[in-house]
DNA sequence: AGGTACATAACAAACGTTCGGTACGTAGCA
DNA sequence: TGCTACGTACCGAACGTTTGTTATGTACCT
């Protein structure tokens, strides 16, 4: 049995697994045993790689959170109206690889997250990062005349909700809400934003 | 030691236990010795009212969409626009009793249901039923002319994604998110709503 | 030789579930 | 009215399983 294996190809291969049972059974499902059979490894392995369960689950979220940026953008370098276009167009379940089993880590992860105080903290703060990129491409729109004017923390905050309020319907409902659909939602949104201060 | 109690009033103990629960520790920290200890009685009276862990947890769920029925409203004989601002405000977490609690429930409860089919189904269905009450009052709000024409449908969907997205980032942040804000975003939404096609 | 990378096995704790026992109320009979 | 029988409500403990964690052993590379 080869004792050796090139250290970071394996913590990938972990990832991988750990990734697969997140999005398969949820975080209540994510357990030392089911990612090391997942791998078809042994328990002692996982523990090699993960301590605690502790770390298994931070790793999760860190996995989830470096997923989304590095998820390949549409059109990366665009600015104003259209980088926010793109930037709610990333994140929505449109059946893009990875794109759901991304999502679902995620609303998964909101349980542990309320409950636990150190998951909740790191959960607001990605929140809030995210808003502030949003907030960038927002008040560029509104110094091109594309948005009318208004506070900008609250036009980001409000389509923050709205994009994650989609996805959380599209989810548990991805026959009612198809990629066509989603797309919809977003121009009219959008009109909506263009057309009231 | 006293046997035969109240049935009912018994079960409606149950209840307030397993809701403190739920509400503190999430639907991973929902056991039955949780909710045994939360009362200060044996696991064998839980067992006794819920023969199974899953009946407890469709009990929880039950409890939800309960609560949310019986929630006090404000305005319940408004129609059209200020019908659909009231329905808003019912659902977000602006401080009024009971509230934060219940949103708490629901969003913990995602990680089931994203994993359980069942329990997806139902939590499928519930939206249905919102969007299907939201789509009401747009309906008669464009027949009114305080909404424009479009899909009720969409803009039923693009309501509720706007709600249940405010609501989770008020979950994970109230101090970013106080109820002067939260009123403040639902009335630049519905400004945006009303004055866009 | 020595350290890294695992497998294997065991551990206590917590879980859902089951079960025998007990206290109390009600119904039937006298 | 009084005695008995039975069902309901509940306790307390135990069951087997699964959990996270830890310890021991072993193969491999340097």
């Amino acid at each position: 049995m080869p004792a050796r294996g090139d250290h970071d190809a394996r913590r990938r291969d972990l990832s991988e697994a750990v990734w697969r049972v997140v999005a398969a059974e949820g975080f209540t499902g994510l357990t030392m045993r089911a990612v090391a059979a997942e791998l078809g490894a042994s328990t002692g392995l996982v523990t090699h790689y993960f301590p605690s369960k502790t770390a298994l689950v931070r790793h999760a979220l860190d996995l989830a959170a470096q997923r989304v940026d590095a998820m390949p953008r549409r059109t990366p370098d665009a600015d104003g109206m259209a980088a926010l276009r793109a930037a709610i167009l990333d994140v929505l379940p449109l059946g893009r690889a990875g794109q759901i089993a991304m999502n679902r880590v995620w609303v998964s992860s909101w349980d542990l997250a309320l409950a636990d105080d150190a998951l909740g903290e790191a959960q607001r703060e990605r929140y809030a990062r995210w808003r502030e990129r949003l907030r960038r491409q927002v008040q560029t729109a509104q110094e091109r005349g594309e948005l009318p004017a208004g506070d900008p923390e609250d036009v980001s905050a409000t389509v923050a909700a709205f994009t994650h309020g989609l996805v959380t319907q599209a989810l548990f409902d991805p026959e009612e809400f198809p990629a066509v659909r989603q797309e919809r939602l977003v121009e009219g949104f959008l009109a909506g934003l263009a057309g009231a201060g």
